[in-house]
DNA sequence: GTGGTCTAGACCACG
DNA sequence: GTGGTCTAGACCACA
């Protein structure tokens, strides 16, 4: 399914938060969809089922998932309510990260390019072109 | 100077680190400039001065200030050896971010323009200048 | 394991990163082995264990260990993206050594012969090789 | 004479200390040459006389210099007596110095072609290698 | 039980 | 008076 750091400085949990978290953007677990059994996944990674478990009750929290009760957990479709607060968040870093790019000497332009291609360019609608040929 | 969360999950020294950082790359503290003192930061934070001497040896590790010994602490100007690392670092956190942002229904074009208002314009107007006039 | 001289110019846990960086190197403490633990050692040195820890922040800043909290230090395998500058220090104290070493009236042929001494000799016979009998 | 980088970790004083040491090693001070007086050399630095004073007892300690009361201080001649300890040490930073190329990942070969890039090569009798010109 | 953080308070080197 | 080091002892997160 994916693998851990063991050793990153950070906890295993919350690895394991993001790469589900990843998982789930990118469409790969679908709503609705089973995710494997705490158990499962412990002896699969081969980490405490403690970690694991704390690592859904995370991801519940956060709204990617729910848990039902003798059921299992499953992925939760974008919920509205979440968004504003982790928008607001995300918008925060992007911020930070920006600021701290352009600090270290990366040009505006170049920034600009990086972000364009990470975006989705399907639609026509694009404000300031970029260079076509290249 | 800024605020401290001491019930966040953040240790208080890099919330120190991180506070002190954005001051430097915003400008707020220029090259060279002094920063308060060990103890003077601590009492004014209510901080133990041991915990803001770690942020300061965490900030010169990073190479934001450098320390003289009897004399204080004072910004650093950029280091471009440190960059490359941290570059990357700072374009998987974009990725990350942006991926999110598209998942949470933020259109790509509203991302678009919500980077471009962060970015400096070299088109006309030079908003963050030192005021020329008094 | 080592001994420290509490009277040392030298802090207690920088002799502690000199002593640990030199087992390191010379291959008694091999990649992922596992070190004492801070109270271990902080106890067997009878230095406090913040002393310790200290000392492996450092060597963690340096590329010589990790760190997995709650399950201890550990060696890392040599990071080549600190070498360059650390390299070109190393090359000065060389410098400043040998020109030291030749005003106090040591022929260059000693000193080429004391060096060669050092490396290893890929001529013949390996000395300091694992014994290959159990 | 020389600069000092007032931004370094090492203390003022042993900056001096390094640096007069370098002019005697290198024969821009010859024996029984007097140094600048305390003042005259505190006031053209612009550091602080008792600095530069103490900078001056650490060489007359180190067997560097002398100081005639009354008079100045003078370079010494190399003294004998003080070559064997100071020898030993010497040896042991370039057999830690030479260890750490090493592990690096500096190869024989080319630390054998710095230091012999340091040596001088004025005489001809050298046992392994091929000086081209007498 | 591990590393990590934090406090309180002491002492030292440097300039 | 500054940064730097060290100790003693407490508490927390993680696995």
């Amino acid at each position: 399914m994916f693998e851990l750091d063991l050793r990153s400085r950070l906890p295993i949990y919350e690895q394991l938060v993001e790469k589900i978290k990843d998982l789930i953007i990118n469409n790969v677990l679908k709503p609705d969809e089973k995710l494997p059994t705490v158990r499962e996944l412990a002896s699969e990674l081969t980490v405490n089922p403690n970690t694991v478990q704390k690592a859904y009750r995370e991801l519940e929290h956060l709204g990617f998932i729910y848990s039902v009760p003798g059921k299992g957990n499953f992925v939760r479709e974008v919920a509205p309510e979440h968004n504003t607060a982790r928008l607001q968040a995300l918008e925060n870093e992007l911020s930070r990260i920006i600021n701290e790019m352009l600090y270290l000497g990366t040009s505006p332009e170049e920034i600009d390019a990086q972000i364009n291609a990470l975006l989705p360019k399907d639609k026509g609608g694009n404000s300031n072109d970029s260079s076509p040929e290249g």
